[in-house]
RNA sequence: GGCCAGGUAGCUCAGUUGGUAGAGCAGAGGACUGAAAAUCCUCGUGUCGGUGGUUCGAUUCCGCCCCUGGCCA
């Protein structure tokens, strides 16, 4: 009978003393957390360079309301990934993994460590395990699937699914419009199944760094839903809807785009769009970023190998900072 | 002061021809392979305003009282 080697935590340190690849750090928390401050305040302490890891400020013109670092935060502290696309383009999980490859090898090239910041968690797991190989989107044939989904609904479309792939239609839910379209979009463009697929070596490319994953998770999530209030607020005072006007003034906008779907912009177009007052439009954008916020949160519980830290207790930028120090082997400065 | 309409989950409300009640939203937990700030799954006991009466049984019917709107004085 076989045994499981017992877990040694001095395991981690000797591998660590073998382990030739370069460090990596991931920062990764819920919106409105202070991610963008600590990242900042790391920057200034260790040979760091900063690459964002989140799927809206990768857009152009999404400024206020995805919160994303001011001007001169930017210039003294460049983000590797801000503004890299058209709000018209759809990005991907895997473009990022691609993108934020080149980025992290930059850095390392100069003998700094890639900080990665941000609270995307698919990109997080598809840059550490990456993706399998599969055909990518395909808009034409999206907009094919979503037609048939009108006249038949997406039940129908799951039990297509299922009678070629069992095993992913009894994992993707019938009413889950998104892996259904994109599961036979797959299938339609490759010829294998979604199950087939995904059976390549997911992990086989494996990031090629060790790393530190920081997690900043609050115990206690009332402050942040305040925050998250306050932040809106101060967001509106900002000028958020004159940006929503500048991006409505493009005709080739809509909000069936990724960018407008994002928290805030979809409830602000629904707004000027009239079908909502601008109390109701301020309350729905509150709670989306509210439920944005536990999603985010779920994520980073259910990735067990990341430090946890508490963003609201007043020594958490010490801790991080030590934490970092320690991993880098560097005196605390 | 009189008349009318209401008072049911944190909010908006449905409902019970009398057998102690359920939707949406909010909230909580979870899933997550090229849209992921997306998409989806699970979770509902609350003096049914108070009090007295009728009844085997009242949140439901009746009386009185309290509160909130509206109209009239």
């Amino acid at each position: 009978m076989p045994r499981a080697a017992p877990y040694n935590p001095c395991m981690s340190r000797h591998t660590r003393l073998v382990d030739r690849r370069p460090p990596a750090i991931f920062l990764m928390g819920p919106t409105a957390t202070g991610k963008t401050a600590l990242a900042c305040a790391l920057a200034e302490r260790f040979p760091a360079e900063l690459v964002s890891v989140d799927s809206a400020l990768v857009y152009r013109g999404l400024d206020i309301g995805a919160a994303k670092p001011d001007r001169e935060t930017l210039r003294r502290h460049p983000h590797a990934l801000i503004d890299i696309r058209d709000p018209a383009e759809p990005y991907s999980a895997a473009r990022f993994r691609d993108d934020a490859l080149v980025a992290m090898r930059g850095i390392t090239g100069r003998g700094n460590v890639p900080l990665l910041v941000g609270g995307t968690g698919l990109y997080f797991r598809a840059l550490e395990y990456d993706l399998s190989e599969m055909p990518s989107a395909d808009p034409g044939l999206r907009e094919r699937l979503r037609a048939e989904a009108e006249r038949e609904g997406w039940p129908a479309l799951h039990a297509r699914l299922g009678a070629r792939d069992p095993k992913a239609a009894a994992r993707i839910r019938p009413n889950d419009s998104q892996r259904i379209q994109r599961a036979l979009e797959a299938m339609e463009l490759s010829g294998s199944t979604l199950t087939e697929l995904h059976v390549n070596p997911r992990g086989a490319r494996r990031l090629p760094y060790r790393l530190l994953k920081l997690a900043l998770i609050p115990r206690e999530r009332s402050a942040l839903r305040e925050r998250i209030a306050v932040r809106f607020d101060a967001m509106l005072a900002a000028g958020f809807l004159d940006e929503i006007k500048r991006l409505r003034a493009r005709a080739d906008l809509h909000p069936d785009l990724p960018a407008i779907r994002a928290v805030g912009y979809r409830q602000a177009w629904e707004y000027l769009d009239g079908v909502c007052s601008e109390a109701a439009f301020r309350e729905r954008a509150i709670h989306a970023t509210r439920q944005l916020a536990k999603r985010q949160t779920t994520w980073l519980r259910s990735d067990l190998d990341s430090r946890v830290f508490d963003p609201d207790r007043r020594d958490c930028m010490e801790s991080v900072a030590t934490a970092t120090a320690l991993f880098l082997g560097i005196k605390n400065a």
